[in-house]
RNA sequence: GCGAAAGUGGCGGAAUUGGUAGACGCACUGGACUUAGAAUCCAGCGCCUUCGUGCGUGGGGGUUCAACUCCCCCCUUUCGCACCA
């Protein structure tokens, strides 16, 4: 007797469908194309159980796909930019490129020891000049449109990474990646203008409904964070700077008249002309100071107290023409809105609590009913709606209309209009940091800012560099790099020695797989067209905003620059967000030492065993912990499998899956198995190909080895019983293959079947072997279960109900009752409504 | 505060359209085999129990012949955003 040896037998087929190219994909098909794409991994040295999780997923659904009838695309490669390559050189006194490259080898042979079914001749690195070069492309283009452009202004500053960080990187004030305190710094820099999308990301949000987790549109929805209001100029009473006016952003223009102060932010660009000169300028720069020199964690936080200080200088209003004052205040953001607000304290919490603070006065311009009530009684802002009240003309409007003819009225007076603001800021691509790609442009001398010519392009990163010894940049030193000629004019010129940000990598990596080793262009538009979009993504929920943002943004604009189709609109039609695995209730981490090895557990067990466990153990959205007990239940039911065939071997026969028929399968028993069969070949089907509950699928086939373990015991010599157990097996094993290759095809060619069971179709289910002679009844008694009864499948209402009547169980029930309805389900139950 | 998801045995979870709650697995208990253990096989396994026309899917109401499933109110947990004007 053979035994199941995992090892041995993983090597085997691994190195046979390697062999075969089992797995390569071509757009050339008559077959329905289905695109399966895990996010691709950082080539931080090793897998660890999250990628695994993350891979077997995609794999399996890959796998069944495939045996569904679908041309199947499903590639892999590396995001392989990046910081820690840099922070790794400096500590093991290496080269990034070396780094980098020695860990993508050695997570590729993880890879393969775990039977994933890539095609891996589209692999892909995104550090590779080959790769870099297409994005230099886009750059170059974005900045033909202006969707790239160059502006101060303060930026999230990592002290500890030396670069900066775009908006969705800062993470509760502090750095994504190192979690230090984000500062703020002034600096120049490439802004890609993601909010020129602002709109139709919102919008097409509602395609992804249905597709993508709620949650996830949900936190895009908010991080775009459209609001409708008003912009509306305060005239200065002392024009400053050339500047007549301090614009404000209001969603409440209904509540104007209620204005009682205005308030700034501290950093406001027009600030400093407004408080020249003034009487108590001194204190106000130090409170200016005071407040910048705060971290953003604390300035942000909601414990921080509103504090702000009076200027002295005043605005007047732009409807009744009153002198308000202009206050500054550290609860207002610079970069959102116009950077300045109108207090309006009777309506609005904040400036509610700020009015009451520094005793500004309290006007009441909103009232539930027309009435009015002192204010001065008042413990919190009113800010329902209701009818306007001390507002003029507009006085007895409902605020809603009154929102509208306030801004008509400013409008008319050209000191207001309506507007929507975002919260989404434009994405900072520009890293201070060497391991990224090249920014394709030059600053001459002569001509200022130049972009490189595209048959320049790729503009490489140098390898030969210096190393890191204060941890920053070698590029700005890097003579070879950084000094160049002008494109244009042909003199001396400087390089742009910011890298971008390797977000923008892995922006449009999916679609470089269409045609991965494409030399003359981007993209193969038919290969492109073909296989675009991806018809399933799976990767962890850390990627709500950043990655799936960033991605979005990128399709919708290189679709516009005709690099994508013009009817490509979503690069993803469905998100699964896979769970965590967990140790003992916690994120497994290296710091915490709670980690679980999948090298050691594949050593152990085998790479199908922690296949089955990873899926088996929950759902694929849902977090889960890794149990010894698990992995161990996941490899019992293996060598279940391998037993059951061992001691079958007699009475098996290479025949297809599902291959018995109605007329083999004459006994009861062989009938039911069969019946055992089809529902799983549906079932597995199902929760395999469509549902993603993998799970299910699996318990699915346990229960028909458990099925045909018993079946065995009670099986005759009879050949049509034979044929059906044998038709079960080759069920069994086509269906799990997907779950646990490497064991199918060892026990499929032991089973003396031809080819592979990768490349079997998926089994079809016989709707008729699911049917049974007889049905288990239900029988209730007002709705409560008081037994069942078998009745001959197909028996009619009135059939069932003369059985159900006739039944002890339902009579002992409705002894001392007046039966008032029977309520029959045919196939189902029977409940009998007795009073 | 706003938004989202979740709450079912000792545990992970199942129930896809309102129709037999607890599939499948883990753990546990008893038995068989064994010198013994491991492995395996068989049986049991929601709770109460006065053994019933009992209770039971976070709690409370409702709709229905029938509710884990639909509606209303509430509680708890997790995650995301948050002085966004």
């Amino acid at each position: 007797m053979k035994r199941y040896t995992p090892q041995e037998i993983e090597l085997k087929w691994q190195k046979r469908w390697e062999e075969s190219h089992a797995f390569a994909c071509t757009h050339k098909s008559d077959k329905p194309k289905y695109y399966v794409l895990e996010m691709f991994p950082y080539p931080s040295g090793n897998l660890h159980m999250g990628h695994v999780r993350n891979y077997c997923i995609g794999d399996v659904l890959a796998r069944a796909k495939r045996m569904q009838g679908y041309n199947v695309l499903h590639p892999i490669g590396w995001d392989a930019f990046g910081l820690p390559a840099e922070n790794a050189a400096i500590k093991h006194n290496t080269h990034p490129a070396s780094w980098t490259y020695s860990n993508i080898a050695n997570m590729r042979s993880q890879m393969k020891r775990l039977g994933y079914s890539y095609d891996w001749a589209r692999e892909l690195a995104t550090c590779r000049p080959e790769y870099y070069r297409w994005e230099q492309l886009f750059f170059l283009k974005f900045l033909e449109k202006g969707l790239v452009y160059r502006k101060e202004a303060p930026q999230n500053w990592c002290p500890s990474c030396h670069t900066v960080l775009a908006n969705e990187q800062v993470v509760d004030g502090c750095c994504w990646r190192c979690n230090s305190p984000v500062e703020q710094k002034d600096l120049t820099q490439w802004f890609l203008r993601i909010t020129a999308y602002a709109d139709e990301l919102l919008e097409d949000l509602e395609l992804l409904k249905g597709g993508w987790p709620d949650r996830v549109i949900a936190m895009q929805h908010n991080w775009i964070g459209k609001s409708h209001g008003a912009e509306i100029a305060f005239p200065l009473e002392k024009p400053v700077a050339g500047q007549e006016s301090i614009s404000v952003f209001t969603t409440r223009p209904d509540t104007v008249f209620g204005v009682s102060f205005l308030t700034m932010a501290p950093e406001h660009p027009l600030v400093a002309e407004i408080i020249r000169g003034l009487p108590n300028e001194e204190k106000i720069q130090e409170f200016i100071t005071s407040v910048r020199n705060m971290d953003r964690i604390e300035r942000q936080s909601e414990t921080l107290e509103k504090q702000g200080i009076a200027t002295g200088a005043y605005v007047l209003h732009p409807l009744t023409g009153k002198k308000v004052p202009i206050w500054l205040g550290n609860f207002v953001i610079a970069s959102y809105g116009t950077g300045a607000v109108m207090g309006v304290p009777s309506h609005d919490q904040r400036d509610f609590e700020f009015a009451r603070k520094y005793d500004l006065p309290i006007v009441q311009v909103i009232s539930q009913d027309g009435s009015l009530s002192d204010t001065a009684s008042w413990e919190c802002a009113y800010t329902e709606a209701g009818v306007m009240v001390n507002s003029g003309e507009f006085d007895g409007l409902d605020n809603e209309t009154g929102k509208k003819r306030v801004v008509e009225a400013l409008e008319a007076k050209k000191l207001g209009r309506a507007t929507t603001q975002f919260r989404l800021r434009d994405w900072n691509i520009s890293r201070q940091r060497y391991w990224g790609a090249p920014i394709p442009v030059v600053y001459c001398e002569h001509c200022g800012l130049v972009p490189e010519k595209e048959e320049h392009l790729p503009i490489l990163l140098p390898l030969e560099v210096k190393t890191f010894p204060d941890g920053k940049s070698p590029l700005p030193a890097t003579a070879s790099f950084a000094e160049c000629t002008c494109p244009k004019c042909g003199g001396k010129a400087r390089r742009e020695t910011d890298t971008m940000d390797t977000f923008v990598e892995s922006s449009w990596y999916f679609t470089r797989y269409t045609c991965a080793r494409d030399e003359q262009e981007a993209f193969d538009k038919e290969a492109l067209s073909y296989w675009m979009p991806v018809d399933q993504y799976i990767g962890g929920v850390e990627h709500a905003i950043l990655h799936l943002l960033y991605a979005r943004f990128f399709t919708k604009a290189l679709r516009d620059l005709g690099f994508y189709p013009e009817n490509l609109d979503e690069p993803f039609k469905r998100l699964l967000t896979q769970g965590m695995v967990l140790l003992d209730g916690s994120k497994m981490s290296k710091s915490k030492g709670n980690i679980v090895n999948p090298e050691e557990m594949i050593d152990k067990y085998g790479a199908d065993t922690v296949r089955l466990f990873c899926l088996f153990a929950a759902p694929p959205e849902r977090d889960f912990d890794w149990t010894e007990s698990g992995i161990e239940g996941a490899s019992r039911f293996l060598q279940r499998i391998w037993r059951l065939f061992e001691d079958s071997q007699d009475v098996l026969e290479p025949v297809p899956a599902a291959s018995s028929t109605t007329a083999d399968a004459t006994t009861a028993l062989a009938k039911d198995l069969r019946c055992r069969e089809h529902t799983t070949i549906k079932k597995a089907g199902e929760d395999m190909g469509t549902r993603c509950q993998f799970n299910t699928a699996i318990a699915s086939i346990m229960e028909l080895v458990n099925a045909m373990y018993l079946y065995r015991a009670k099986m005759g010599t009879d050949p049509g019983e034979r044929k059906v157990f044998s038709s079960a097996m080759a069920t069994v094993l086509t269906t799990l293959s997907p779950i646990t290759p490497h064991m199918c095809e060892e026990l499929w060619s032991m089973m003396g079947q031809e080819d592979l069971v990768s490349a079997q179709k998926w089994p079809n289910c016989d709707e008729s072997a699911l049917v049974r002679d007889t049905q288990t009844i239900a029988l209730q008694v007002n709705g409560k279960l008081r037994g069942t009864m078998e009745m001959p499948t197909g028996a009619d209402k009135a059939a069932l109900e003369a059985a159900a009547l006739e039944q002890e169980q339902v009579k002992k029930f409705t002894k001392d009752l007046t039966i008032q309805r029977v309520i029959v389900v045919p196939g189902k139950l029977v409940n009998v409504v007795a009073r």
